[in-house]
DNA sequence: AGCACGCCGACT
DNA sequence: GTCGGCGTGCTC
């Protein structure tokens, strides 16, 4: 007889074995009730195990909570790899693989009751009634002239209740209850146009062809190397509409919901028509809506799945296509336990299915770019924009010459791009200002001596909002006022220095007082649904001049921009991390490839302190091949991914010495029986020292092979007991080294 | 001796 | 997480 191995919930990653009475249909992913010690408690099925020999009697499950396997077996095989892979509990990822909203007991379907007339009464009934009851005469007869003669009860209005019993009694009508759904979308005000497929570009077709024959028989991961405005989405559509038209289901990644609103929209406009075979699933659910979705994901009922890192969980049946767009993405690395890549998860998940996955993008992942010139993935490209518009003019304005012309330290705008924008204000066409930089200045500091204010609980300089005159931390959100004079040595004269969007949006208000502005950044996008009505109203040209940062660097498709200003590409290119090039050429190319989207021709300004960086000279030239062969160079060079596992160790602790001392015990510990060419560095202090008030430490390590390495440091991890105020994380594949 | 309190290990 | 065993230390 088998036994069930159950992973009990809660934080303490309890695995026991229990006897299945007789009659349970117990299978690994059910969810089950079972006695733990003098209580009972619920879990999840992992497997079913063949006895252990063990010298005490197993006790037994005490109940099915779900009749059914709440996890399907590949997600549960999936499960189980990302918790050896990236060392993570088996309890985080059961919680990713059942949102809280599908585990918790208390949550169930919404129903609502229904009032059914089978038949038309009989007339001397009505009659009587219309004479006795006249409450219930008239429920009667609305009832008679109802769709279907069926009408909720919610909608008889108060004080029915009474008049409804008393007819249900007397067997005129009967009560049903039917189950709702709670529609994330149902309050969408805005009216989804339904689109048709567009005719393919032969590039196109071809790799329409790739990934339905590989939706037909999965092969290897196809990665669709499509450069901006080159129709990835339309491609993505029709290759969605071939997964159902099989009978297959569909799973669409997107970064984030909220910086993607366009791809979701166009998901929904191609199928409009059945808007209940589509999910979307994202952070901003209710427990009720996430609990409808889920199940109706579950079932089958919904057949499209659109969501954020976590939906490459949906439990979909059937699954033909998972497509993960703008796959270089660094926000499909969870930063929380556990500490999962979605996109590699997504290709994982794809093999075990098996089913097609593509990994889309107009600037590759070097991961995903290696893998193709391995011969792990299969390479498809668009070269060639779809509307047959070249590739938007790219001119690069050295600032270090501007800023002596201006003979100011640090001009905003080039004389170049202050000209450009006129023209397209003549011209009646749209711009778009990026710059990485919220707030209006990067910080405060006084020229007597040099001070700047600083977070206290943060190693990072507290940035001047305006609109609400204080200064705000961007690490932990800590504000604070804003100091007459100098907190260290009182001088008076203490100014602000760099600039952030809402600088420039003051500065260009004045420059260009015809001009309509609007600034989008997480400080004014806070309202709900602020990023859509801003958008919507771009897209009407009730704006000329859009100012942002990275939140509209992708995605977004507005014919009418012609001029893309990049008022300082050099942030994000001095940051301490290995990827800092790649990201700097994916962040311009993904802005760049937001102008000249339609008729008209695109230009392109990128401000620079430092124009001759190869990010910044490739991006220039439209050029991922150029750029990504001289970047794997170094990358090989100096064994950094992809040619290498890259991993993190943190220690963090409000004591900075305990925090430090525990760090280098670990580092001690690594060093011994290390697996071959692990490279394990130093401890080092965190590139940001201090967060949230804590102060961290780091260890990154690299292998040419993730297993050993995870497992190495697993096992240091567990034979080593940590002082209760430090905390330890493991991140593995990290992509975030601050 | 009797009991409150807190630590710690086990829980199938 | 939660239960209970057990040692400590204080009181009757």
């Amino acid at each position: 007889m088998p036994n069930a191995r159950v992973l009990i919930d809660g934080p303490s990653e309890l695995v026991f074995d229990y006897a299945i009475p007789a009659g349970f249909p117990v299978q690994p992913g059910c969810r089950v009730r079972v006695p733990l010690r003098k209580k009972s408690a619920t879990g999840t099925v992992l497997s079913l195990a063949e006895s252990p020999q063990e010298d005490f009697a197993l006790r037994e499950l005490e109940s099915l909570v779900d009749p059914e396997p709440l996890i399907t077996p590949v997600l549960l095989k999936t499960g189980r790899w990302i918790a050896d892979y990236y060392g993570s509990s088996l309890e985080s990822v059961v919680r990713s693989l059942l949102p809280e909203a599908v585990r918790t007991e208390e949550n169930s379907a919404k129903t609502r009751r229904i009032a059914v007339l089978d038949a038309p009464p009989a007339e001397d009934v009505l009659a009587k009634l219309e004479k006795r009851a006249a409450r219930q005469h008239a429920l009667l007869s609305l009832l008679m002239h109802a769709p279907d003669r069926r009408l909720a009860v919610a909608d008889l209005g108060e004080g029915s209740n009474a008049a409804l019993k008393a007819l249900e009694k007397a067997g005129l009508l009967r009560i049903e209850t039917e189950e709702v759904r709670r529609d994330p979308e149902a309050d969408g005000v805005e009216e989804i146009l339904e689109s048709k497929p567009l005719v393919l570009t032969p590039q196109q077709a071809k790799a329409l062809e790739v990934i339905n024959e590989s939706i037909a028989t999965p092969g290897k991961p196809i990665l669709l190397l499509g450069v901006t405005g080159s129709g990835k989405t339309e491609v993505y559509l029709q290759a969605a509409q071939h997964a159902l038209d099989l009978g297959k289901t569909v799973l669409v990644l997107v970064p984030e919901i909220s910086l993607t609103p366009q791809t979701v929209q166009r998901f929904k406009a191609r199928f409009a028509g059945m808007q209940d075979k589509v999910a979307v699933l994202h952070s901003n659910l209710s427990q009720g809506e996430r609990f409808d979705e889920w199940h109706r994901i579950r079932k089958g009922v919904a057949r499209i799945v659109i969501g954020a890192r976590s939906a490459v969980f949906a439990p979909l049946p059937d699954l033909g296509l998972i497509l993960v767009d703008e796959e270089h993405e660094n926000s499909y690395k969870q930063e929380n336990p556990p500490r999962y890549h979605g996109r590699d998860v997504a290709v994982l998940r794809a093999a075990f299915e098996p089913c097609a996955v593509v990994l889309g993008s107009a600037t590759p992942s070097l991961e995903s770019w290696q893998n193709t010139r391995s011969g792990k993935y299969h390479l498809v490209r668009l070269d060639q924009r779809a509307d047959g518009q070249s590739m938007p003019l790219v001119r690069v304005v050295d600032m270090k010459l501007e800023a002596m012309k201006q003979k100011g330290p640090h001009p905003i705008l080039s004389d170049r791009l202050r000209t450009a924008l006129e023209r397209r204000l003549e011209k009646g066409e749209q711009s778009i200002l990026f710059l990485n930089r919220r707030g209006f200045a990067r910080s405060l500091q006084c020229p007597k001596c040099g001070h700047v204010c600083q977070c206290p609980h943060c190693a990072v300089a507290l940035t001047y909002h305006r609109t609400d005159d204080r200064l705000v931390c961007h690490v932990c959100g800590h504000q604070a006022v804003v100091p007459r004079k100098c907190p260290e040595c009182h001088d008076p004269s203490i100014v602000l220095q760099g600039y952030g969007t809402q600088k420039v949006e003051d500065v260009l208000q004045r420059l260009l007082p015809k001009a309509k502005f609007a600034r989008i950044d997480a400080d004014a996008m806070r309202r709900k649904h602020a990023l859509r009505d801003t958008l919507n109203a771009f897209k009407a040209h009730k704006i000329d001049i859009l100012i942002g940062t990275q939140m509209i660097a992708k995605g977004l498709h507005f014919p009418n921009v012609t001029l893309v200003g990049i008022l300082n590409a050099d942030v994000g290119l001095h940051v301490p991390d290995f990827r800092a090039g790649e990201r700097t050429f994916q962040l311009l190319t993904q802005v760049a490839g937001r102008a000249g989207r339609g008729e008209l021709e695109g230009e392109v300004i990128v401000q620079t302190f430092t124009p001759h960086s190869p990010s910044i000279q490739y991006a220039r030239q439209h050029d991922f091949d150029g750029f990504s062969d001289q970047e794997l160079e170094f990358r090989q060079q100096f064994s950094f991914p992809p040619f290498a596992h890259c991993a993190v160790l943190t220690a963090r602790s409000t004591h900075e010495r305990r925090a430090e001392f525990t760090l280098q015990t670990l580092h001690r510990r690594l060093l011994e029986n290390a697996p071959p060419h692990l490279n394990i560095g130093e401890p080092l202090p965190s590139p940001l020292v201090k967060s949230h008030g804590q102060f961290r430490f780091q260890i990154t390590l690299r292998g040419p092979a993730a297993r050993p390495l995870s497992r190495h440091v697993q096992q240091v991890l567990e034979k080593t007991s940590l002082p209760d105020d430090v905390t330890v994380v493991f991140d593995m594949d990290a992509q975030n080294f601050s």
